[in-house]
DNA sequence: CGCGGTCTTAGACTATAGTCGTATGGAGGA
DNA sequence: TCCTCCATACGACTATAGTCTAAGACCGCG
């Protein structure tokens, strides 16, 4: 796929990736995201030439809170943290986006500064469009502005999730919903997260997720191994993060 | 306005509200708003036709968190409030709605059940417009469809910074918060807010505001009057919003 | 004008979360 | 292989927030 990919500069100078040859964009890709959904092969079709494609490993920073937001961003695979930074160096995790996902949307489409980090938990693919490019589709396409308002309306409902989390629940409900969402039912995480990565996205420290997850093994819910979390008791995990406590 | 008001029940047989004359619609008022600025006399025609008017007195619940959603209400005049409620009943407000402002949007575009209830705080005008008229007017002009956009985008922001809120400050600096944003320069409330609502805003207990309003005065930031709140050093209080503290 | 409800103030106590210091083990690079 | 760096573990202490109790002020209503 990335063979018969030609390097290039965008209209503004910057290099931010590369353009992909027409052949070269995943169009299954692109009609299974709730961005491009439902679209016609027309206009799948005009689309895909605007897409650039961009990678990035582990630690690396994708977007800076703050900067001007000049493109959305699509997770072909791996793992994205969106999250911002407080005065005094707190950090908390607003979603992690995973394959199908997208980023930067809200910035981009109301044409303002990025509202929060993102840095790629693994190696991880994208699929890039300009702001501009983006823009000129939505007003061409009905369809495709529908499916931005329904992608829109996912995002407020999952942070409002996060606020109903925060005001809510304790950190030990918290920790039990994390790993309610991140570790998979054949006993593998999605994408080991460390308890830094759990604690920012909690929004609490880093001690209080070990004891958390001490808490929990203690009380037969988990296993803690060597490298992964086991989830022995689902039921009764989940009572605790329905609750609070 | 109200005079030639004609009562009517919809087409699903339930009561809402009053579909106005044509001529009761206060077109200054739609045009101002987010949702339908920018619109041409033609298109601002055809949508009033679906507008319908509603009251509500202080205290009045106007949506339950859990319903299905079937309308989008915008204000017209007073304050509603937008909150959600635990398990246990504690009451997190997820945003105070103004004149202008629009609500239960979100759930009425992706076909959800309302996110959160809304109750009034003031005698409050509503115009509403039913799921079907509105997803209509947005296939047919696109100009609304991007105007929905803008304040889905504004939306997130607006909760994300509440994420912040509960993330990185503590309870002092979000009652300091809170005290700017809802104390007029005039010396005057918006509307007077309690102890338990500004509690419910920032997501503590009663008692907490109590003492930290007292914190603050002691500090010389505001002067507690018999009802009301005067901000005395605008600049100290913005620093504690600022910080967390 | 008196009554009941709501809002407010206050103090003491408890629970929860955050911080600090230190120690251990593993993974990856030199 | 050795040596860091990072993640984890754990205990002690502090800070912050939540709970409970009681009582006084204010408001609207009858």
């Amino acid at each position: 796929m990335v063979e018969n990919a030609v390097a290039t500069s965008l209209p503004d100078n910057t290099v931010v990736g590369i353009i992909l040859d027409d052949m070269s964009v995943n169009v299954e890709f692109l009609k299974s995201s709730a961005y491009f959904s439902g679209l016609s092969p027309e206009e799948l079709d005009a689309i895909k030439g605007h897409i650039f494609e961009k990678t990035a490993v582990r630690g690396e920073i994708v977007l800076f809170e703050g900067e001007p937001a000049r493109d959305v961003y699509f997770v072909v695979s791996g793992v994205v943290k969106i999250f911002k930074t407080s005065a005094d160096g707190k950090e908390q995790i607003l979603y992690l986006v995973r394959a199908g996902d997208s980023f930067n949307d809200v910035p981009v489409l109301d044409g303002g500064l990025s509202l929060a980090s993102a840095e790629a938990l693994t190696y991880v693919v994208l699929y890039g469009i300009k702001k501009n490019a983006l823009e000129a589709n939505m007003q061409e396409y009905p369809a495709l502005a529908a499916n931005v308002t329904q992608v829109l309306s996912g995002r407020i409902e999952q942070v409002i999730s996060l606020v109903e989390d925060l005001s809510f629940r304790r950190v030990t409900g918290r920790v039990a919903k994390i790993l309610l969402e991140n570790v998979d039912d054949t006993h593998e995480h999605k994408h080991r997260l460390t308890q830094q990565e759990m604690a920012a996205m909690a929004g609490t420290a880093r001690e209080m997720i070990g004891r958390s997850l001490k808490l929990l093994e203690d009380e037969g819910k988990v296993r803690l191994e060597r490298n992964r979390i086991v989830i022995t008791d689902k039921e009764a995990l989940k009572e605790v993060a329905g609750v609070g406590r």
